[in-house]
This record gives C-alpha cells, structure tokens and sequence, in this order.
DNA sequence: GAAATATGTCAATAAGGCTGACATAAAGAG
DNA sequence: CTCTTTATGTCAGCCTTATTGACATATTTC
C-alpha cells in the first residue's frame, strides 16, 4: 500500500508547464476508483431490483427526494441525460406512486416534482444502504477520513460545476420550493 | 464544507449492535462520488467518442495493457460481465487492432490477450487523461491526500474482494503471463 | 399579438448489458 | 483411452438506458 507514495513528487515540486510532461498515470486511483464505484452501485442495484427498477429511476427518485419541487430542468441539468430519457424513468416514478408532481405557483408551466411518502422511505432506504458501506469505510480509516473524502471528490469535480454541486449537496434552504397545495 | 465533522461520532465511539440503528445517510459523500465520478468518466468518454468507442471498449483495453497475458476467465471476473457481453467488445478491439489473443502455452484452451503497440497507445492516452484530473485534484490538497484517498477507496470496495483487487493494482511481476512466441 | 420558454410526445436508433442453449477443443481423472 | 470437466465461442432474442430529430401545447414575457 505504501507504494502510493513512491510516485508522489511532493506538492509543488511539479515543473511549471506541465502539460507536455508525459508523466506515470495513476494505475491505482483509476483502477480503485472503478472497483470503489463497481460495488457501492451495487449494493442500490440489488435492492432496486427487487421492485422492478434501475440505476436510472434511483437517480431521478434520489434527487427529487433530496430536492423536492425540483423541476424538470434542474434535474436533467444534474443528471445530464435528455428530456426523453429521463421522461420514461420518470413516468415509471408517477406511476408507481413514488413520485408526484404540481403546477408551479409562480410559473405554471413547470412541473415541480415531489416525492410521496413511498418515495421518501424508499430514497431514504436506499441511501442508508449505501451510507452503511461509507461507514463500514470510515470504521477502519482515521478521523479526519471522512472530511479527507469530501474534499478529494469536491476536487475531482469540474471547478465550475463545484459551485452548483455544493448548492446541491449543502442546500440551503432558501432554495427548497414550497409544496403547491393543489 | 465543515458540515462533513458534524455527523461523525468519533471512531470506535458508535454503539454496539448498530445495525438497527437509524442514521441519518450521508448525502454529502453519496452525492460528491456521484458528481465525481460521472466528470472522472466523462473525460474518456470524449476521447473514445472520436474513435468510435465506448466505455465497455475502454475497460477491457484497460485492464488488458495492465495485465499483458490475461485470461477471458479473469477479464469476466475483473469487470463482472457476461461471456457474451464481452465477446462483442473484444471482437471490435481485436478487428480494430488494439488487442491480439494468442493460444497459452500451459493450457492451450485458453486465450491470452495482449494489447498492441496501438493498444499499449491508446490506453496510456487514457489513462494519462484520468490521471490528470487526480493530479489537478491532489494539487489542491494536503501532501498525504494521494495515500488518504487509496485507503478510502480500498475501504470502499467489498472486503472480501480487497485482495484480489489490490494484486490487480499492485500487481507482482511473478504473476506477468509471458507472450507466447506463435 | 409575437416570441421565447417549459414541458410533453412520437419515432427511430445505439450501446451495453442480460439469459439460455448449444458447440468445440483441450485438459484431467480414472 | 474413454469420460468428464473446463475454457471459450457463438447464435438468437431481450432489456435498460441512453441518444437525436421533429413536432405539439401551454404559459410567460416582450
């Protein structure tokens, strides 16, 4: 394990005009980071397919619970897929009563998207499940691991979406939409 | 970002018997791997577009310029997808010249594949590409952050998996399959 | 009233997975 | 030297998740 550390050159030892240096790519972080990602999607998979759904109706479910009154455009704005994909995953949410979605008050055009009491336990079920693997993690790591993790992902993230992910992640509540009483 | 101190309870200081227990998940790291990962892949995925590739392409070429010699038995093992899934992908590479399979010498039922000197190209140009997003990440991190996010990222993955997974990564020369001269 | 916006919808297509069934060649056991 | 197991290939069909392009509708904004 320890031989993380053989290519690091020190922060700031890295010669100024960098980009034609043609150094060691990082075979451990990429091969780690895909068998990280293989098995945390995996436990959500499993459960997701118990009820028929996918990877692609946790997404959507995911972030309407987190965000409710989301519309349309936000959400394909964080999830980047089209209109017409995220219509049929979304479609099988409403029907299935896991999500349910309003006229906007002020722009009635919009659909703002909320979730039921199924969708709640259900999200809520789902990022537990996957949170138990992140404390499992944390368990055998030092303390500080945890905020370590938070800010090495943050800066992986493109530096101008940075801003709009953490307004996502850390909402601020000015920004959560009240439930139309329709 | 503080936020993230707030919800740990120190190591070792959570109750026994937790499984019952109730936490709030945590949506900050599930969110942050989502985002993090969905830009990491992007960054190949443009790349693999301009040749016509895709992300199944990009696994396997992967893994086979790491472990020159591998098996379709350990290949499946590693990305834990079908015969049949991979055969389509592993045709194009092989029509396209990017991997070569030659008979094993011990048992000749099995197939080793062998990246080309194309092969050996385009994966260390994908590679170096991921590699940078980790470089700039680090860059605006703490010194230890390389070996902080190895640990987080081995203590992510299913612990009977981890050793297998890190002789994939650490890979030991006594392992390295030589090339049959056919 | 005209234009822009938010969304819905239809049709066709592609990538990347899956299952099941069956074939072949080589290795290993007796 | 058979018999069984193993490693792999292949055919046919299906599913999920994504894509693009075109067009419809309701609503807001200028």
């Amino acid at each position: 394990m320890d031989s993380a550390l053989r290519t690091k050159s020190g922060s700031g030892a890295t010669p100024p005009g960098d980009s034609g240096f043609e150094s060691q790519p990082m075979f451990d972080l990429i091969e780690l980071l895909f068998f990280a990602y293989r098995d945390f999607v995996g436990d959500a998979d499993r459960m997701l397919a118990n009820i028929g759904f996918g990877r692609a109706h946790h997404r959507v479910l995911h972030f309407v619970n987190r965000q409710p009154g989301l519309t349309i455009a936000e959400l394909l704005d964080i999830l980047r897929i089209t209109k017409q994909s995220l219509a049929r995953v979304l479609k099988e949410l409403l029907d299935h009563d896991y999500v349910e979605q309003r006229a906007g008050i002020v722009d009635r055009r919009q659909r703002l998207l909320f979730p039921t009491a199924a969708g709640q336990q259900l999200a809520l079920d789902l990022a537990r499940l996957q949170s138990e693997r992140f404390l499992r993690a944390l368990d055998d790591l030092p303390a500080d691991a945890r905020a370590a993790a938070i800010a090495f992902f943050m800066a992986m993230i493109d530096p101008e979406e940075r801003d709009k992910v953490a307004s996502v992640v850390w909402r601020t509540p000015a920004t959560a939409r009240a439930r139309p009483t329709l």
